[in-house]
DNA sequence: CACTGGAAAATGCCGC
DNA sequence: GCGGCATTTTCCAGTG
């Protein structure tokens, strides 16, 4: 008998589905230590990280207040057309 | 003897943190009690919670974004001052 | 005319309701820095302060416990007089 | 004159800075969206996906653990031969 | 009544 | 080692 049908757990499937997750999350820690390098090479260039992540966070604000207010468009145009 | 000479914690001290704490967070369900009530007077008097909602956010997003501005606008200060 | 005859948008009575729910979530706020600085202040006396939050939410849970079981008993006693 | 020697500001420097990070912020919220797409497939398939992410987690710690005496090991092994 | 999105809390991480 | 910051996790109201 397979291991499933003794145990009645797909261990497989639970084992594929870690095993992805657990590839991403290195893909994604490759990519923080990646900026954490920018960060560095940046601060050795003589820049202040600090101002420089103060600045990219306002950019980003930025972007998604843009965002939320098409958000805030698309309801009010749904409200609108929803009392025709 | 008293409590704390017998058991070596100062018990009551940690019940006087305990009980401010516990008595501020009281306080702080009861406003997100009025809150509620408040979107639910609004809605009562036909108006859209969601859209509602979102207004306020984007209201409150502007005002963290100018203060980030004037946080940036300090750093910068203090960075300029801090090469004369 | 007024604004809201004028336009149709009865912004008198939303703008009431924005400041009124900005009002108490700035509230809110102050109550939860409070907060924060109760801990702060545990923390400086010596306290754990994790430790401290999870006392905190215990207890909480306990109260939180002993009201269902006052809802159960009030629910009981109503059937039960109901039944007289 | 170059904007750099007209303004005294590196301005290209620290906008390629920028650029370089913003980038890899997005390749990092990219993968962010493929785990949470795992984890819903995962949950479309009946799985815990509160479960499924202590697992995850759990199994983190281990590896964390294992590199841990790894490096002990490591340590051991230089100072053993260090004194050799 | 399960699902989703959004707020709050908890945890972990990084530089100083 | 600590405080601040980002991320993660948890919670909860609203929705279908």
């Amino acid at each position: 008998m397979s291991e499933e049908e003794t145990t009645g757990i797909p261990g497989g499937e639970i084992r594929s589905f870690v095993e992805r997750i657990q590839r991403l999350e290195e893909e994604k820690k490759t990519i923080s230590d990646d900026i954490k390098d920018v960060y560095g090479e940046a601060k050795s260039r003589g820049f202040d990280v600090k101002i420089l992540k103060k600045l990219i966070s306002i950019l980003k604000q930025d972007k998604n207040e843009r965002d939320e207010q098409e958000t805030l468009l698309d309801l009010y145009l749904n409200a609108y057309q929803g009392e025709q």
